[in-house]
RNA sequence: GGCGCGUUGGAGAAGCGGCUUAACUCAUCGCCCUUUCAAGGCGACAUUCACGGGUUCGAAUCCCGUACGCGUCACCA
């Protein structure tokens, strides 16, 4: 039997780190184990579903890589795969359970359950249903449908019942069903609630595995008692250790000490193998000194066993980092193509532009950025009419040997048959010669005097790509 | 409050009873390379695994308790 796994998520948002990890981790195991990754949209909430959510999702998957072999835009045999379009199959089983007397109908108003959560809170028990219409006889039940009650219905769960799952990552789990009110499985609005759906969904779409985060263990034994009532073997489960932000808390969307969704990432110029690279290793690791892994390694090499229980933080700075090598080892034109709109949004080039000079620019800086987006502001000088000299640049600037160095540059830049690399660097030595300063006290002024900053790349490409009227222009202001 | 899960350095983490004088990575700090600046290479960085008991010849690893953290208790997913 091949495997099949999904990712549920349901289209309220952006897509989020969260989100695109526990897709990750479903797919490495479906592509591991040579199985299928199902994408379903679990839609059950009217009220938050947002219009574009949906598409949203799919293009940050597909920029990801993580394709699903059936779900929306692909269809498959299991389908249709939004909850809103399989409506009339929850029906089926909810007549099912309510004929066989495993769900009833509940007519509580919403301040009615609340007073009654409350009363258990203060009391010190767990807030939970208390079974007020469990037992509603035919006349009360029309009783409340005369009064225009609308009616939800809700599992009737067994008392004293321990209820067992093993849990790939963490074990063997037990919870009581004493601790379970009978709850929700449709809304009053005609709908099923998250639990109820999803449950018939992963059943009829033959899922294996169900893969999910940790704040969804509790849910379980909930799912366990309706594929029980169904008459539905049990998937496996696996239930993620939470994403937590540097503070080790639970990632919440609103949440800004760290960015935290797909499209910002993409926007802030990191690459999708990275993503999928760090992404990975939150929470899982494949125990050696390899950090950096292409997808097909990422799939050769994953399993839950090997999956950790405690909560992972993200370490946006490790990311940065990881970004930073995928950047160094990836094609220059395509650095370059990412770079292009970053250039352009700063207003430094148009929509005619130089691709060969732009491409030397991007080459000079690609190995020490962490994202694409920092070209911007590291190239900035390129651009400038006027540089800044900071405290830092204006202390090397009276450097003793910065007026004689300057001008002596200054001199020999402008006698230049070529102005090159090549030609800069052997003007550089002519200037060590004739003016006896060498290393730092040679190249420092120089350095600071035409870009404004102590830091920067290697000098020579620096200056050529500059271009002679702005080194020149640069260092007279200077010599001055 | 009930239930559930967790707790290894500045940070991410490996470790699954002896091979651990606790991998690897990020960050930091040194050194090397480079006449500058980066990148890169090398090295340093927890005598100790939340705390207290216990089991064992032997525990970061197993058990119990305490503390702390987190999740969850919805007609949200």
């Amino acid at each position: 039997m091949t495997v099949r796994l999904r990712y549920a998520p349901s289209p309220t948002g952006h897509l989020h780190i969260g989100g695109a990890r526990t897709a990750l981790f479903n797919y490495l195991y479906a592509k591991k184990l040579g199985g299928e990754y199902i994408l379903r949209i679990e839609d059950t909430d009217q009220a938050r579903n947002k219009e574009n959510a949906e598409v949203g999702f799919m293009n940050g998957f597909e920029w990801l890589g993580l394709n699903w072999d059936e779900g929306p835009r692909v269809g498959g045999e299991y389908g249709p795969y939004s909850c809103m379009e399989r409506l009339d199959i929850y029906q089926t089983y909810t007549d099912q359970l309510l004929a066989e007397g495993k769900a009833f109908h509940c007519y509580c108003s919403a301040e009615e359950l609340e007073a009654e959560r409350e009363a258990l809170s203060a009391k010190g028990e767990t807030p939970r249903y208390m079974g007020k219409c469990r037992n509603l006889t035919a006349e009360e039940r029309s009783a409340h449908e005369a009064a225009g009650r609308k009616a939800s219905i809700r599992f009737r769960v067994p008392d004293d019942q321990v209820l067992k799952f093993h849990d790939m990552i963490r074990g063997d789990i037990e919870f009581e069903s004493n601790g379970i009110g009978d709850y929700v499985i449709v809304k009053s609005d005609g709908i099923p609630t998250y639990n109820f759906a999803v449950t018939i969904d992963d059943a009829l779409m033959k899922i294996t595995h169900v893969v999910r985060g940790e704040e969804h263990l509790s849910n379980t034994p909930r799912q366990l008692l309706i594929y029980e009532a169904l008459g539905w073997a049990l998937p496996e489960f696996a239930h993620l250790p939470l994403i937590l932000n540097e503070t080790g808390k639970k990632l919440s969307k609103r949440d800004e000490s760290i960015v935290q969704f797909i499209e910002q990432y993409a926007e802030l110029g990191y690459l999708p193998e990275a993503i999928n690279n760090f992404l990975a290793l939150l929470g899982w690791s494949p125990g050696g000194e390899q950090e950096i892994f292409s997808m097909d390694e990422l799939i050769a090499q994953f399993s839950f066993e090997r999956v950790q229980k405690s909560g992972a933080i993200f370490d946006s700075g490790k990311l940065a980092w990881m970004n930073g090598q995928y950047i160094k080892a990836a094609e220059l034109d395509r650095i370059v193509d990412l770079a292009i709109p970053f250039l352009q949004k700063a207003g430094f080039i148009g929509a005619d532009y130089d691709r060969a000079w732009v491409s030397q620019l991007v080459e000079l800086y690609k190995d020490g950025m962490n994202a694409v987006s920092e070209i911007a502001e590291l190239s900035q000088m390129f651009f400038a009419t006027d540089v800044a000299y900071d405290e830092a640049a204006q202390a090397v600037l009276s450097e003793e040997s910065a007026p004689t160095v300057l001008a002596a540059f200054r001199d020999q830049v402008q006698e230049l048959p070529d102005f090159n690399a090549d030609t800069i660097k052997a003007a550089l030595k002519d200037v060590q010669k004739a003016t006896g300063f060498k290393g730092k006290q040679l190249f420092m002024p120089v350095r600071v005097a035409v870009t404004g900053q102590e830091h920067g790349r290697d000098l020579n490409i620096t200056l050529s790509l500059l271009g002679r009227e702005k080194v020149v222009n640069r260092l007279t202001q200077l010599v001055q």
